[in-house]
DNA sequence: AAGTGGTCTAGACCACTCA
DNA sequence: GAGTGGTCTAGACCACTTA
């Protein structure tokens, strides 16, 4: 029961960070910027490579700074694509022959790839949404400015999209949306639920994210008027790219 | 130019992670569950401590596990609040009385804890977009079961407020936005900007977030029907606590 | 070729939890 | 008091980047 005077000072590699850190909020170190590597860390302040490692993990994990091996590692900013929710599903949008990304994107140009459209059974989370056992599946992964920034993955029921454009890599103009306007279902009502998390090894991979990345997933499912469910589209975006925005009245 | 026929496997602490990882999402290791130990891990395989632990680290950081300091590193689970953002705003809702809060929770007991109500000089994003230098900011904590889990602060004009209760730290019955409404100026349309990163420090300690915990910021602008902006929420959720939902027409 | 981050070993002491 | 995770040292070899 001796009374201990410790200061119950942060740890070494604390204390680093959050130097290092505040050098980069306050905007001393600009993104891109070099932070100083390892072997700086260890000369500066006289500690063991484990330690000045630990130091800049934090700032990794924090998604303030990314490593690049062999190089050092770098400041690193947010620089977001703005994805609006309510109105870029305005039906303006995508009645006219456009795709819907075309909003989000602005102008930027964006590329489509790994494409890969599949007749699957559904698994039950999907089979409760979409009520239907058998759903067509697309696959695709959108890149703006050459680097991946979501990934995304939509199902249909399949006895509802049998035989349309919907079932082909190629939709045609307008969409899957004006798709499922010709079949006589035009989309009417969205639901969107939006979570984030850490990524796992296999989205972290397929959206190259460095460590401290989180993702953002929202599942969206699309209403016709009168109720039915005519997709659920599962997207997965790098945090880092996105702003999403929602405008809705009181 | 050697060929070099090596089979790039990853490393070992790697390949213990995804091992584990598998574990976990099969169902085998449930919510709760311990993990093997850095103990066992070196014990098991053969690694130094540092290797084990650097396997442990990876679940930690993607939010599978959380380590507790002298008994383990345990499994851990998501069970989100549902938060709406169209439908938890309608007039019904707090023109009758309640606290939007109501409606996020669910029935589950909350408390709101922290609370401070200043008079602030507007830094310039908030007096870009509510058109006011000087604004009364409300800050405070939201806890569910005793833990906690969203920081907001709201800032209000204070040309528009002064004198009201929203200087208060008791708002009365309905909250800020019946206030609002007394003062002839009830928010008619919001707009939520919402992206995902990793907490700061301060956040960590305030929301008590393990690490591998992104948070979900919710910046919200609130409108009357002439287009006035009367307040700025701000919300830092945990992410692993919340999942938020939109619903929207065509 | 020199420097960087990535992985790994083999120790050490500490604070904390739990039976 | 035994076991746990938290921090730290002092080395080592590797793959990669940059010049």
């Amino acid at each position: 029961m001796s009374e201990s005077p410790v200061s119950h000072e942060p740890p070494i590699y604390r204390r680093i960070a959050d130097g290092l850190r505040a050098r980069i909020l306050s905007g001393e170190l600009r993104d891109g910027d070099r932070l100083p590597g390892e072997n700086a860390l260890m000369a500066e302040h006289a500690i063991a490579r484990a330690t000045a490692r630990q130091a800049l993990a934090v700032l990794i994990n924090e998604g303030l700074a990314v490593p690049k091996r062999g190089s050092g590692v770098y400041v690193r900013l947010f620089k977001p694509i703005r994805r609006h929710g309510s109105r870029r599903l305005s039906r303006e949008q995508w009645g006219q022959g456009r795709a819907i990304w075309d909003a989000d994107t602005r102008g930027r140009p964006f590329t489509v790839d790994r494409v890969e459209v599949v007749l699957e059974r559904a698994t039950e989370e999907v089979a409760d949404v979409l009520e239907s056992g058998e759903v067509w599946v697309r696959r695709r992964r959108y890149s703006v400015d050459s680097r991946p920034v979501q990934l995304a993955t939509s199902y249909f029921p399949a006895h509802l999209v049998q035989g349309s454009a919907i079932t082909l890599a190629d939709t045609g103009p307008g969409g899957v949306y004006a798709r499922l306007g010709d079949l006589g279902l035009p989309p009417a009502h969205f639901t969107e639920e939006v979570r984030a998390r850490m990524p796992g090894p296999r989205e972290s991979g397929l959206l190259d994210l460095p460590g401290g990345t989180p993702v953002i997933v929202i599942a969206r499912t699309a209403y016709t008027s009168g109720g039915l469910p005519v997709e659920l589209n599962e997207m997965v975006l790098d945090s880092a790219a996105y702003v999403l925005q929602y405008d809705f009245d009181a």
